[in-house]
DNA sequence: TATGAATGAGAGTTCATTCAT
DNA sequence: CATGAATGAACTCTCATTCAT
């Protein structure tokens, strides 16, 4: 199973998302080839087909493997706390994985709000998961009174979820030299303050 | 004469921007063909190459057309208001807009944080253009002391204007049920909370 | 027949000659667009239809024009001159020609020897009427001696024809700045030794 | 392995040159379609691009191809013989050569002096080349006293190419069914007389 | 007599995908 | 497990031609 052709073949596998998640952030899908990902990789491009079905199937894992490691982080950060608490250490845990995968972060970007794309499907459905986590905090805070009785807790965990996103890589692009902390501090006093209400 | 051939040209010039800025919302720009533009605007391909250089300055051209119709409606709203009110103005013109503008919404936060593209430069610039109108305001209530003298103008206006774009995307592709107003009070709930720090 | 209106046309479709000419000698015929060639005549497309009936008919005329103006220079060469004297006189007359329609023989040098093109039939008539004002000649010193009797006259006019050409042609192009008084004496004394076997 | 692969592309190659040199002989290079060139030569369209960058760069491989031939022929024709038979062999040379290659003679008479292509770069330094070689030995016959002192040897040369070129093709396009020995006397009985001035 | 907006067939080019090696 | 030559459908763009003004 973990033997000297899996373990290659892994290595691969790992070298091609890498290619794949850099160049379509940057450029988007349609204007990301083939090529260009195999070269980047440093493989043949018939590899790339060796690896993955076909490109579409590439990017749907490439989204499966990337808002999977998000959602595990999410729920490693709120493991046990109580929900302020938790809330905090979910807009931490965000910025610290856009900080870490920023290619994805913008990829993210920049097709979640899209339509008639052809992974929408798988897209939906993995931030569907990514989102629960936040909503399950949301209304755990809700319950506990922490938070506003009459909050919204699908939307406001979805804007949350988009906030952080938005400024985060904002931040990366037009204000890259500003360091993340005031970044975070900025984005926690806003949630501790509508928190409040 | 001339009068009766410019009317038809425009006239085609504006069925075309329609046709494009629906259809590259919905897909990209990339994945959107001329031949779709064409067909959803009604006339001809080689119209299209008869009005417009290219694809990418037609993007091009439809992105100032877009932004500055933004920008226009960000100093009609602020204009002779005192910066606390301006600013909530703000926030209703840009909610305004994407509802109005939705498809071209949805593009602008497909495209704005993307790099590598070749409009880039010029997204860069029109954006310029629209946060310099929010950062006024805000330098305007730095100054009176209505907000905080240590702010960051400039990330601040980005961030706001970031916000703003993906909570109203967001609402209208997940929520769009909710009545707009529930948006808007949110968001200006929010602006009013940091205002006071 | 010639009043303002006939006049006006007449003019503009000189124009579009000149124009024509020109663009065609420098790039070739495919390549030379109908908008290229209004826009150096100074006119609409649409003129360029109103004129000529199509692209391909606006080349033949050419090539009737300009060939036949070759020739009436040929006939009007030879006009009554014993036959040495004649041949160098169609030698002079052909330098002179290529000298003030430039383009038009680059033009030549380019579409005589090709196959399958459209207009081939009407440029191997109008060469032929150009060459037999040579051939005539040629056959004139053939019967009265002053030519080799076993000359193969048809294919001495030709070649005549052909090294004129090319040879004033690589002139114009390769060594502009030599005086055409030098092309012209090493021509004729090509000829004249020629003509002495 | 990588030498299966690679004859068999170069293979592919050579296909696409004869198919491309054939086609464009006849109908010039812009009425020349990749799609042409791709039937003639057996492969697919885009088995062109993966072997030429575009068809520009095929047409300019082309030339390189053929005007070396040419060269490479035109010094192994000289090699080691006193000028005037030199001179001789370089006309046997070429017209050998144009037999052979017929169509991409025609070709070379159709482009050589026209003026704003693409290739013209190309073509000139390549010409060049070729009419050193002539050059070279029409030097040596003006230092050994074998040619007039006074020639002008570039000229000589240019025009000795090009009259070799013009005559050949005419006589394969217009005369086929003259022998070419009857064609090789008539130039080297031209060039002998021009030599004894 | 002249115009120029519009057209659509067809050109050059790209690229996801296949397959023999 | 990996390769890269070949493919052909689909793309962007061009351009001779038409026609209402």
């Amino acid at each position: 199973m973990t033997d000297g052709r899996t373990r290659r073949r892994e290595d691969t596998r790992q070298r091609l998302f890498v290619a794949a998640v850099d160049l379509i952030a940057e450029q988007g899908f349609s204007a990301t080839t083939v090529d260009d990902i195999a070269a980047r990789a440093g493989v043949a491009k018939g590899t790339v087909y060796y690896n993955f079905e076909s490109k579409t199937v590439l990017f749907e894992e490439l989204l499966r493997h990337g808002i999977g490691l998000l959602t595990a982080e999410f729920r490693a950060a709120v493991d046990g706390l109580p929900p302020l608490e938790a809330l905090g250490a979910l807009v931490r845990a965000q910025l610290e994985y856009i900080r870490r995968y920023r290619a994805f972060a913008q990829l993210l970007l920049s097709e979640m709000w899209r339509t008639n794309r052809e992974w929408q499907q798988t897209l939906r459905l993995l931030r569907g998961e990514a989102i629960a986590v936040i909503a399950d905090t949301v209304q755990a805070g809700v319950d506990s009174g922490d938070l506003p009785a009459d909050l919204d807790v699908r939307t406001a965990s979805s804007a949350l979820f988009g906030v952080g996103l938005v400024v985060a890589v904002d931040w990366l692009v037009f204000s890259p030299e500003r360091p993340i902390d005031e970044v975070q501090e900025s984005l926690l006093g806003i949630v501790r303050r509508v928190a409040r209400t």
